[in-house]
DNA sequence: CGGAGCTTTGACCGGCGTCAATGAGAGTGG
DNA sequence: CCACTCTCATTGACGCCGGTCAAAGCTCCG
């Protein structure tokens, strides 16, 4: 029944009752499937869809005129996505899926209904978004001081951290569903940048490489090299409304 | 009695009741001032503490081991600080004064309290987030494929925007209490080519400068070379629970 | 008058972008 | 099984943007 893995993800964080898992397995209002490479939601539509990602890679990017993109965040199993929409009229960003992808649809409604229900789960919602935006720092300080060594090494972490939260095997090695382009277009880089730097941290013993299997050798000297520090997640219970 | 310009500030997206007025204003403890480059908060401290701008300017900002710096967010008068408190035990960022500053503290319980008591204020601050979210958003896109000029360029207007969202005087020029220093690390470039960067910008007639006051002459061509898009920010108000 | 902090400018160099060519697979149709 | 194509990875040559280092003005303040 729990077609959204909302409960499962905020589950993460917080043990949650029987009734919540319920209210949020009632959010859910159908669901989509995506091929690789397809359009999610366009830039500048007003498409106020809200919904979470259930299997598959997402991105969320911007395109420049000159037709660059930047890509703004990865979202894995669990990620909601499109809450952009309660505060914009038109979409800031576009969204994508990079392999196929299932998303389900959350009822806006029934969302704004949460606050008044079941205040403790907003109120989770609500601290959840602080991890998003903790994230989104740490990739805005990677673009702007890390070479481009750095800013691989620094993705690559933040994917194997982002894959282990989302209970994806990492452990020896995980499929890196990227190209180079798409590796580059997250870092700020250009994809013959972006193969040249991968070469130097193959060589360098870093990583390995063989078909998309990416192995990280040496967490804590790549993450030296990627000014990454890695951050312990943990939610106030005390600070949260009492159980619904 | 209105301590806190949180009111002042919401009520910019929407309508609030004389009792919401009160609960926003209830949920002040006390207040605090910083002397210009005073540190509000330190990077891996365990200070929780919540707050609001009230007067000046604030910056977050992260530092790498080689002492370089970057600054992740600008911080204005009702800007809401500190909240990624809730989803972390360590601050993931620092917090200084960019100018003498007035903030004043939230009750964290009573903010807990807000979403029993205030769902509507609770689901407006959510939605409220999500503007403070694609600001980093833009600010990523800037960093990732703008060129230093492009760089310096969506600063300022990204500066100018807020300052006039914040009620801020800005129409014919405005006082830019930055060093060069500073603003290379907001654009992650250094202060040497902040100077050459901001001469060309002069010469090209996009913007004068004289002391630390700041004009923008022409905000089309400059939003051009930003590439930078203005956003439309609008609450849906159906989506929020009830008044209280 | 002197010092501290900031701005401005020059010389030099390296990292990363650009352009272009080649290779390596995967899929498709004959 | 073999062209053919399409996408992606790889590599080299070359040039420019922006970093680094250093020195000199400018302003404010003691």
């Amino acid at each position: 029944m729990a077609e959204s893995c909302l409960a499962e993800h905020l589950g993460h964080y917080v043990e949650l009752t029987a009734r919540e898992r319920d209210a949020l397995d009632g959010l859910t209002a159908g669901s989509r499937t995506y091929r690789r490479g397809a359009i999610v939601r366009a830039e500048h539509g007003s498409n106020g869809d809200i919904f979470v990602v259930v299997s598959g890679w997402v991105y969320s990017f911007a395109l420049l005129e000159d037709g660059r993109r930047q890509i703004v965040r990865l979202h894995f199993r669990g990620d909601l996505l499109g809450l952009d929409g309660l505060a914009f009229p038109e979409s800031p960003d576009a969204i994508g899926a990079l392999t196929d992808a299932e998303v389900c649809l959350i009822d806006r409604a029934r969302l704004g209904a949460l606050f008044t229900d079941h205040p403790r789960l907003a109120a989770l919602l609500f601290a959840v978004q602080q991890v998003d935006r903790v994230n989104l720092t740490d990739r805005l300080v990677s673009l702007g001081r890390n070479s481009a060594r750095g800013r691989v090494a620094a993705l690559l972490l933040q994917i194997a951290n982002r894959m282990r939260f989302a209970n994806l095997p990492v452990s020896d090695g995980f499929a890196l569903p990227l190209t180079q382009e798409e590796i580059g277009d997250l870092t700020g880089l250009t994809a013959v940048h972006v193969n040249r730097t991968m070469r130097v941290l193959s060589e360098q013993g870093f990583i390995t490489r063989s078909g998309n299997m990416l192995r990280i050798l040496h967490p804590d000297r790549l993450a030296r090299i990627a000014n990454h520090s890695r951050r312990n997640v943990a939610i106030d219970p005390a600070w949260l409304p009492n159980r619904s």
